[in-house]
DNA sequence: GGGCTTTTGCAAATGATTTGCAATATCAGT
DNA sequence: ACTGATATTGCAAATCATTTGCAAAAGCCC
């Protein structure tokens, strides 16, 4: 299985903002929000406003490229590729731990048996305390 | 296991309003928002301001008594006693059914094992199509 | 019942996200 | 490569959910 190269939905148009902003979120090890990316780009020497990054993740969201999701305690959301989707969060640090193989896929069957929907996606947030954040 | 009943927490005092919230919270059959919630008191006859829904919202949810939680494509805040945390929603009509016996349970353990958190809460939300949908 | 403190309502402030519009960039067809 | 048609961008202004300041009202401990 080789990983796939994320490539921009059918119909839009290549921009060198829109490639900058897939490269960050590729790079990014977990959710990010639209501020962070934006400067990440900024940082990166990309010209690029943040209304720009609003509407891209926005597209990218809507085609399934993105997933969008929301911490605790927090009034921004946050983004990231699908495979970063699931996380462990520590209520201490706040360090962000992805959770990959995701035990979720085991019980869809279980969940479609149940409530007969046909499952597309899901998303899940834990929270805990990092093994570091545990010792002090 | 008796159903445990809501009480405001210690040292915060017993209010019209914030009662009528709790009450509204247990009798939701899924995540509201606090439009929703605020436009529910008023239509049963609470005399009762948005802000102080807010304030409310904010205060249980820290105290963990309720649950806050944002859905995909959906730019407010949704609120929820802790048993209706994990749930489908229909992505045709929107539908919200409740997951009980949360599967995550089960993989709570490997979760710790894996990452070594020590966890205290998480959040799951699944996307899919309901049965009656499926038909059309 | 009084006083001390929390809570409330209102209006104004905040802050993330969205939007209108004119300028610019991309891309398909030549 | 050139050009027109259309998507995209940047900027500033607008939105809209949520938060906050403040004075009045309500709860609660004694």
């Amino acid at each position: 299985m080789e990983k796939q190269k994320l490539a921009i939905p059918k119909g839009y148009r290549k921009t060198r903002q829109r490639e900058a902003i897939l490269k960050v979120l590729e790079q990014a090890e977990y959710p990010i929000n639209a501020e962070q990316i934006f400067m990440e780009l900024r940082n990166r020497g990309i010209d690029i406003s943040l209304s720009t990054v609003y509407r891209n993740l926005e597209m990218l969201t809507k085609e399934g490229l993105v997933v969008k999701s929301y911490m605790m305690n927090e009034d921004k959301a946050r983004f990231a590729l699908p495979d970063k989707k699931n996380y462990l969060v520590c209520e201490k640090c706040g360090k962000i731990v992805i959770i990959d193989n995701c035990p979720f896929d085991k019980f869809k069957e279980e969940l479609i048996e149940v409530h007969g929907f046909e499952i597309t996606g899901h998303s899940i947030e834990v929270y805990g305390v990092c093994p570091e954040c545990q010792k002090k």
